[in-house]
DNA sequence: ATGAAAGCGCTAACAT
DNA sequence: ATGTTAGCGCTTTCAT
């Protein structure tokens, strides 16, 4: 077995509470016996238990991050954000992947609760009552990270969805587009399903420009549901001019598709994402994208975690982030 | 504060010990009895402490995963494998980036054995002997994934590199090309200094083609270094055939050079890649590429974990698992 | 089948 | 500046 404390304190010659002292740096120690104590801890390889000290002081520098899935190229640069931020303020991460399914979700936020996690980061589709219900009597700050709760009961970092995809559907009616497709992801999450899809709306009827049912259509950001979308437009009497697509992974299988068809990008049909990951200059033309600041999405709500966590002050519970339209040759 | 254990107990009239019983699934508890804990639990809302029963038991469930960059596609499946098979084993997993940096890895193996994880399953670059020593007096099982020790001493899973370079390699050499670019990562990584350059090396030797230096150029793994050391090979003056990269993105990056410079992939050079995730796909010609079951090697080398950490019996140490080549349009 | 009691290794008053 | 002493909430013998 490893060193405790105790045998520390032993072989220091003083007590537990001054070897305690010394581990934490507390200033209250005279350098003599601060030195002796830390030899004994060097001589003994001494390493602080961190779970016997979470048990007595209630703190276990750790949090919780429940996320779709890692091995999606959005969440993951969201989760390094988070992790970076964790790291710079000692805490340390518990990473799950609910898969979006709710279940998964709320059996995962007790499982943390139970392992003591000092807050959360949730990522998430939909959060409804139920998921409310749990962090309001979880003790424990959480906060939502590129989710929304349509309550604003619980801290949260987004950007402007609506207003986001408002401009890029208003850039491209400028530019002369009348018909312009829409691949969203699932509409059951309120950022897809409400947001995204009003600002379309509300770009579309500011120029008077009918709505159209056939013109969206619910993709699963795979590349495989981009493609297959855009093969349901090009077969559309009129086709669109243009395609606002939610994710890069579509918009890679939407543009595919469009040249296997034998159409040019963007002549012949413009295409716009929405992630601006690394994916947007992996691809020919290169994506125009709306640029959520991903990373420092998960950056931002880790860092209002630790505020929450150490009882700060912060100016507002509900963050929303700028975001830019990044031009690139997929668009005129 | 939440309900103890204590409580449960005087609510269901029980001792402590019984309650405990229920919780843990011990059958010696009267079914009557069993039932009257049961819902003085759900009467409370009580939910075990895992940080006390982690203090008592000398078990957390929890292990520390250390991975250089969780945003990169590749280890972000790796980790998904991880991920997966813990949650099946009802672990959970503390994710941390280290950047391949020694010190942070270090650092964070010291971190996490101090927050008492159950095991650790270790990615990096170059094991030396500073990690093994760490990894000795730790107490707990370590296994490497995607990653190699050449001592040969620390549990690990990998594919053989050396063997897949070999064939693609070869491939590349029997269906007419002579000169074979590589664009290799870095090199003082054993996996690709050593097993993939000697495979590149030994398939080149039994063709009786003579090595030339320039020929292999080291990348950073990025879509840029991949198009960078592409613009030097055609620079060249008597160009290469066929370029071996090392990366997904890079290859993309490859492939994205030739065709700016006006040539055709594969007509004019052909291009392998090797890692097979998802990128493969998504650009035109799609890549030909070695199939790492990436998610694979952090399923198994959780599972591989799980073993050791149950002190159970397992044949090997060592696992290499198969590889393929998948061809796509990359190739002739 | 159940209970009593001793820790697990540390922090945090409270004394001195 | 340092030591003493309760816990923190649970598991785990050992009795009964």
């Amino acid at each position: 077995m490893s060193a405790t404390i105790y045998d520390v304190a032993r072989e220091a010659g003083v007590s537990m509470a001054t070897v305690s002292r010394v581990v934490n740096g507390n200033p209250n120690v005279k350098p003599t016996t601060r030195k002796k104590v830390s030899e004994a801890i060097k001589r003994l390889g001494y390493r602080p238990n961190a779970v016997a000290r979470g048990l007595a002081s209630k703190k276990t520098t750790t949090v919780g991050v429940i996320i779709p899935d890692i091995s999606s190229v959005y969440f993951s640069e969201l989760a390094r954000g988070i992790e970076d931020i964790a790291t710079m303020y000692k805490y340390n991460i518990i990473l799950c992947n609910s898969d979006q399914n709710k279940d998964k979700e709320i059996h995962l936020i007790q499982t943390l609760l139970g392992k003591q996690v000092d807050g959360i980061v949730f990522m998430g589709g939909k959060i409804d009552l139920e998921h409310i219900e749990e962090f309001k009597q979880s003790n424990v700050p959480v906060v939502l990270a590129s989710t929304v709760d349509e309550q604003h009961e619980i801290p949260s970092v987004n950007i402007d969805y609506e207003q986001a995809v408002f401009e890029v559907i208003s850039k491209l009616i400028e530019s002369g587009n009348q018909r312009i497709g829409f691949i969203n992801g699932p509409v059951d999450v309120p950022i897809n399903g409400k947001y995204k899809l009003n600002g379309y709306k509300a770009a579309l009827e500011a120029q008077h420009i009918p709505f159209e049912e056939s013109l969206v259509i619910e993709g699963d950001y795979t590349y495989e549901s981009g493609k297959e979308a855009t093969a349901q437009f090009l077969s559309q009497e009129i086709k669109p001019t243009a395609i606002f697509v939610d994710s890069d992974e579509m918009a890679i299988g939407a543009i595919h598709e469009i040249q296997d068809e034998g159409l040019r990008v963007p002549e012949d049909i413009e295409v716009v994402s929405s992630e601006n990951t690394r994916l947007v200059q992996m691809v020919r033309p290169t994506l125009t994208s709306i640029a959520e600041p991903t990373y420092d999405v998960g950056a931002v709500a880790m860092r209002l975690l630790t505020k929450l966590m150490n009882n700060e002050k912060v100016e507002s519970i509900t963050v929303v982030l700028p975001h830019r339209i990044d031009v690139r040759t997929s668009t005129k």
